[in-house]
DNA sequence: GCTTGTCTACTACTAATTGTAGTAGTTAAA
DNA sequence: TTTAACTACTACAATTAGTAGTAGACAAGC
C-alpha cells in the first residue's frame, strides 16, 4: 500500500477552510472527492489531531465535531515564531526572512508597523 | 534503550557553532561531552544530514570533513518563509507574527525595512 | 420492538524516519 | 609492518503517521 503523504495537513486545511466545525464524516466527504480513502481513516487522523491538541471537539447529538483549537494564520505565525526562537540568532534571522520576503510583502510589512 | 531526541538538531548547531567544518570525530568529541554516545551512532547521523543535502562534505587527507550547506540563520529564515507559503493567508500569517513579536524585535524590523 | 445504518472506540498492520550501535575493511601514521 | 583511526555497510528499535477492519453503541425508521 503506498502511502499518500500529509493526510493530517489536508484533514486540517479542510477544517480550516470550513465555516463550522465538521463531523469527521464530513471531513471525510470532502476528501473522498480527491482521492479514494476509507472512512476509518479520516477518523484516526482527526482523532489523532485531537489526541495532540491541535483540534477541539464538542458533542453534537450523537457525533463529535471538531475545529482547529488554532486558526491557520496564528498556528503559522506561531510555528515561525518557534524557528526563530530556537536559531539563537534571532536579529540575522529576521534581517534574512525580510530580504527573501518579495517587494509587496515588505510594504505590507511597514504597514503593519506603522500601526503604532 | 531510551532515545533522546534530536541528535540531529545536535549535530547542526555543533556544526553551526564551529568556525570551520569538522571531522565526525570531532562532532563526537562535542557531543560526548553531553552525554554517553558512541561515535558510530554521530557517523550515521553525519551520514544522513549528508545524504540529505543538508550538509557538503570534502576530504580532507584520508577523512572528511562536514559543513552545513546553509548558515544557521538562512536555514531558519528559509523554513520560516516556506511556512508563511503554506498558509494560503499570506498578509494574515505576516500580520500575526508581527503582533507576536517584541517591541525590540519590531525596532529592529523597522530598521531593515528603512535599508530600501 | 426490531432492524438498519451511522458513528466511535479499539486494534492492527505497514512504511518512513531517526536514535542507537556493531563489524569489517581501508588507510595513514608511527 | 603494525596499529589506531576512520568509513562503509548493516542492523535493530522506537516513534510517527497512513491505512483500514471489527465490534459495539445508538438513533431513526419501519
Amino acid at each position: 500500500m503506498s502511502r499518500e503523504p500529509h493526510l493530517e495537513s489536508a484533514v486540517m486545511e479542510i477544517l480550516w477552510n470550513a465555516s463550522q466545525p465538521l463531523t469527521p464524516s464530513q471531513v471525510h466527504a470532502e476528501l473522498k472527492s480527491a482521492r479514494a480513502i476509507a472512512y476509518t481513516t479520516v477518523l484516526t487522523a482527526v482523532s489523532r489531531l485531537w489526541k495532540k491538541g491541535l483540534l477541539t471537539r464538542t458533542r453534537r447529538g450523537r457525533t463529535y465535531t471538531y475545529l482547529p483549537r488554532e486558526g491557520r494564520a496564528d498556528s503559522a505565525a506561531r510555528r515561525m515564531e518557534e524557528l526563530l526562537a530556537a536559531t539563537r540568532e534571532r536579529n540575522l534571522t529576521l534581517a534574512r526572512f525580510i530580504d527573501n520576503l518579495s517587494a509587496s510583502d515588505r510594504r505590507e510589512l511597514r504597514r503593519f508597523l506603522q500601526h503604532e
